[in-house]
RNA sequence: CGGGGUGUAGCGCAGUUGGUAGCGCACGUGGUUUGGGACCAUGGGGCCGGGAGUUCGAGUCUCUUCACCCCGACCA
């Protein structure tokens, strides 16, 4: 039986996505337009997330600093470029209301100026340096359009900053951080990715160039979900980040950052939920398993101690739901909640010496013995479980992915069944935009596909330069 | 920021020519139930988004402001 509550995801997606949002209590909207409250079920995620991506980091020679919040208008002007990208959107402080300081604060947008200024104090000698820091923080960018995990003014997120002796490093930094991210996406939230460069247009502000993680929805819209940057010695030069190398000759460090946010937790939702609500991979999910016993008898209760206990001890995160409420509420209810796997044991089963597994991502349910190795059920069908996402989720992105330099060709896809382009590029910005004017789609990125002799544009049909993902974004 | 739409109980909605607010679900209590959102009884809950105005009287009319949704433009 379907969740009335739901909107239908093929009948109006938008709907449909907040829908999930406020019926799996992800989030909660608050007094201030785009400044959600993060409810236990999403924070959940993103904690889980942020564990995950932390052990990483760490494994990666990276530590955790905090930065101020607030960056006073000169440093943040620093760098031209990144002013001219932020600053329409930067939200500063006053006093009682008042501007009173002498000199205005921003509320940071990201902490680039920051690390950088920070950087310029503690980097005199090669030996200071690799610096390899990241931190947990939130961000504020006072956006127009606002919707919950995909687009809010302040979000959580992680920003790696880490200053390098030379460009080779750091662009071996850059890379090795897509990777992690690339890793992440498919290993964890079972999201296929699509990596690669982007334009000038669509770079970071002051950047000398971007990788993004690409991620395609159910509905064919492409989502940027995660980004690494190499800035070369741009910053160094704006914020003064000079040091002796070995040749005792002063030199510009070169930089990077990489970040990703609680975006991700819209991409889980947009990627892999349906009608009956939120479906979460295993791997990301916080809550693994719930065991619901059906009926008062001592045997189902004992039955349930002892899968809580055993599951526990295998580091499976379970929990028992012996609330008051009818079995079929409680089915419902973690199904909503996208609990990727449910144990039911009750006396019917209990009969035949059995209990039910129930999976979330197809919703089948399988009896097993009450005597199995439920360790080893459990694991095996989370393992399942976070395959099959995958697996789902790639053959859909397959199936939304063209290729074509026939411009007529692309209109078309674009208002039947959009996806990932892909289209050969000459490199000018006239045609990036006149793709836009088509069918409102931006560049995703440019793939590293070898580009032929006799590969035109698909605007301009001149000579190719790249082959680009192009789509509609978030 | 442009165009369109919506704000009445936690959620979804009704509310007639302006006359002092109601329904369903949810929630509390008691009982019977429990394998896909149980049933009966009973009870509580409202500054009608905020502010200003018109009026004897405003959920209803006017202005204004805030928020949310959709479509653009802008952006993680």
């Amino acid at each position: 039986m379907k969740n009335k509550a739901i909107t239908s995801r093929d009948e109006d997606f938008a709907k449909w996505y907040t829908d999930i949002v406020r019926c799996a209590n992800l989030a909660e909207y608050s007094n201030t337009k785009g400044c959600v409250i993060l409810e236990p079920n999403g924070y959940a995620i993103w904690e889980k997330m942020q564990s995950v991506l932390d052990k990483i980091f760490k494994q990666t020679g990276h530590q955790n600093v905090s930065m101020p919040m607030l960056i006073p208008e000169n440093l943040l002007k620093k760098e031209s470029e990144l002013v001219e990208g932020f600053a329409p959107e930067c939200a500063w402080v006053t006093v009682g209301g008042q501007n009173i300081l002498d000199e205005r604060l921003a509320i940071r947008p990201t902490s680039e100026t920051l690390f950088s200024d920070y950087y310029s104090l503690k980097v005199k000698s090669y030996r200071d340096l690799p610096k390899l820091y990241n931190q947990w923080c939130n961000v504020m960018r006072w956006e127009k359009e606002t919707r919950p995990f995909l687009r809010t003014r302040e979000f959580l997120w992680q920003e790696g900053h880490t200053v390098h002796a030379t460009k080779e490093e750091a662009e071996a930094e850059t890379l090795k951080m897509l990777n992690v991210y690339k890793d992440f996406f498919e290993k964890y939230l079972a999201i296929p990715a699509v990596c690669g460069k982007k334009t000038e247009k669509e770079k970071f502000a002051g950047a000398d160039y971007t990788y993004t993680v690409e991620a395609l929805m159910y509905n064919g819209v492409s989502l940027q979900s995660a980004t690494s940057h190499y800035f070369g010695q741009k910053f160094a030069k704006a914020y003064d980040i000079k040091f002796l190398n070995k040749n005792n000759e002063w030199q510009y460090a070169y930089q990077t950052s990489w970040g990703c946010s609680t975006r991700m937790i819209g991409a889980l939702i947009m990627v892999h939920s349906d009608d009956n609500g939120l479906v979460l991979p295993p791997n990301i999910a916080p809550r693994q398993v719930v065991i619901v016993p059906i009926g008062e008898s001592a045997e189902v209760k004992a039955l349930a101690d002892k899968y809580l206990k055993i599951l526990s001890e295998a580091n499976i995160s379970v929990f028992c739901d012996d609330s008051d409420r009818s079995p079929g509420f409680k089915f419902a209810e973690h199904e909503v909640n996208g609990i990727p796997v449910r144990i039911e044991i009750g006396a019917r089963d209990l009969a035949n010496g059995e209990i039910t597994l129930a999976r979330r991502d197809t919703r089948e349910k399988m009896n097993v013995k009450v005597d199995c190795d439920i360790v080893n059920e459990v694991l095996n069908l989370m393992k399942s479980i976070q395959q099959n996402l995958y697996d789902r989720a790639l053959k859909r992105r397959d199936e939304l992915t063209y290729r074509t330099d026939d411009i007529s060709q692309v209109e078309k896809i674009i208002k039947t069944k959009p996806g990932f382009i892909y289209s050969h590029w000459c490199g000018k910005q006239e045609c990036e935009l006149k793709m836009k004017e088509i069918g409102g789609i931006k560049s995703r990125c440019i793939t590293d596909e070898p580009v032929s002799d006799g590969d035109k544009c698909v605007v301009c049909k001149e000579k190719a330069k790249h082959m680009v993902v192009w789509g509609i974004q978030y």
